[in-house]
Order: structure tokens, then sequence, then C-alpha cells
DNA sequence: ACTTAATAGTTGTATAGCAAACTAAACCGG
DNA sequence: CCGGTTTAGTTTGCTATACAACTATTAAGT
């Protein structure tokens, strides 16, 4: 019925592909969301709370709620910045560092899941797509 | 930092567009998800409430808390089947017969907004193939 | 008929997300 | 250096969604 529905179809996939997501997170006891996150800290450690924010193009208080799961999963610490009391930084635990091959990888499997169920060509005119249309909207 | 990601990018853009429609549903005092819902529902009266979850692709659960805040809304009502008496029959009430055409018309506002911002055949292609690898990997 | 399956819907529990209101720190004009 | 403004993060209250466990009803097999 909403066949012509951009909104309707993106929410659609946006479920399913949750989904799949989730399963592959799953072994590491984290979702989606923190596993995503957790990625962006591994990748630039120090970074500011509202630079994570920006980058996964989320609210602030998503971010705060995000990072305090992490935080109790002891995944990433808090720490006030020096020059400015306000800020704070995002460090990953050691046992976060442990972690990074592992979450890479399982992203990458899923990815390849993907790319083979619908022919890389189809996947990357999909995402290209899709990020163009997200970037235009932003 | 996750261009190439089909995840990603998909959610990121449901998170736009869900803004959008929500913008255009609250003079009525609904969420998209209520909005869209009622539209089943009214071009469908009667339908069971397993054929409005399967058609929004939704889990049952989620169609039943949605339903809840529709018929709290008193824009529905569940009428027990007769042939099954686990069934029940999705009717729109009278006030949600009044809403339709302007929620339909908000709709197409919404979507003529959309093509606009983004051309209609970029809105096209963008439609078609996320329905298309929604519909592959579903 | 009786027991066992399957099916429709609900409820409990959990996460993700937003907006708006709030706190605290820093900045800026005079 | 004081008062107003901006900025970083948090809290609160809400919706959407899923999964798993539950109830109630119907269907099926012997």
């Amino acid at each position: 019925m909403f066949d012509q529905c951009l909104y309707f179809n993106t929410t659609a996939l946006a479920r399913v592909l949750e989904r799949e997501w989730t399963a592959a997170f799953k072994p590491f006891g984290l979702t989606p969301a923190q596993a995503f996150m957790l990625r962006v800290i591994l990748e630039k450690p120090g970074s500011l709370q509202s630079e994570v924010a920006r980058e996964m193009t989320i609210t602030r208080s998503t971010a705060t709620r995000t990072l305090d799961g992490l935080q109790k999963l002891k995944l990433i610490e808090r720490r006030t910045g020096e020059r400015d009391g306000r800020e704070l930084e995002i460090h990953p635990t050691a046992r976060a560092l442990t972690l990074r091959e592992q979450i890479n990888s399982a992203s990458g499997e899923v990815t390849k899941r993907l790319k083979k169920s619908l022919s890389v060509p189809r996947f990357e005119e999909a995402v290209a797509k899709v990020a163009s249309v997200r970037k235009s909207l932003e």
C-alpha cells in the first residue's frame, strides 16, 4: 500500500537491517547502536562526546544514554576535558581494545553476507542512493 | 566513517524522515506510526489485526501497542471476529473518517516537498532501490 | 471426544531515539 | 569583574520497536 513511500520503505528496511546487525553483535553482548559507537571511539580515542554524537548523527541525549550503557559494560570511560570543564573525552578501556578486531570482523561478515545476498553492485548502488538522499535532506 | 555501511546510512535516513513526518502529522495529534496505521485501516476497514501488522511489516506486539494508542484517541475500535474468536477486526470510527482526507493530503504534501527537494527522478530511484533491497532481505 | 498443535493477541522487559527543560562551565561586553 | 549568552552534557517524559513468555481460542490427529 505504501510502495511509493520513501518513509515507509526506509523505516521498513531499517528494521530488517536492525535484526541482521543485532544478531551479529549479540555474541559480544552489544546492541548495534553500542557497537557502532564503540567503533567510533576505538577509531578516534579521546573524542569528545559531542563529536561522537555528530559523527553518528544522533542527538546529545541519545549519546548520553548509549555511552552510559558502554560505561556500565566497562568498555569506555569519560574523562573531564582539561582545557574545558564542560567537555568529556571518551576513551576505550583495555577490554574494549581486545574486542576491536572481533567487532570489526563481525561487521565485515554481515556486510559480506548482504553483498552476496544482493550482489555487490545492487548493494553499492543502494548505499550510494541512501547516502546521497540522506545528505541532501539532513 | 561508515559511508559505505548500509545499516548506518539507512537508519540515519530513517531518522531524518521520521522528523519530517512527525512534523507533518503533529497537527492531527498523530505520530507517523499511528498515522500510517490509520491509513491502512481506513483503506481496508475491518482488517484483522494480524493483517494490519503484516501490511506494515511490524510485529504483532508492536501492532497491539500502536492500536492501543489509536483506540485511546477514539480513532479505531476492535471487534471480536465472529467466525474466529481469536481474531480482532479493526474498524475506523466516525471521527477517523473525517480525518481521512486531511491525513492523506498531509502525506501528499510531505512527499511533494521531498520530491522537490531531491528532484523527482532521484526520489523515485531512491524509493525503488530501498524497496527492492528491502524485498530481497525480508 | 481428548489431547496436542498451532494461531491471535497481550504483556513484560529492554533498547533507541527525540524534544524540551535543566545544570554547569566558559565566554564576552562593558 | 559582573551579568547575559552560549555551549556541553544530563534528565525527564514520551513513542516505536523487538523478543519472549503468557492467555485464549481454534484446529488436527488419533
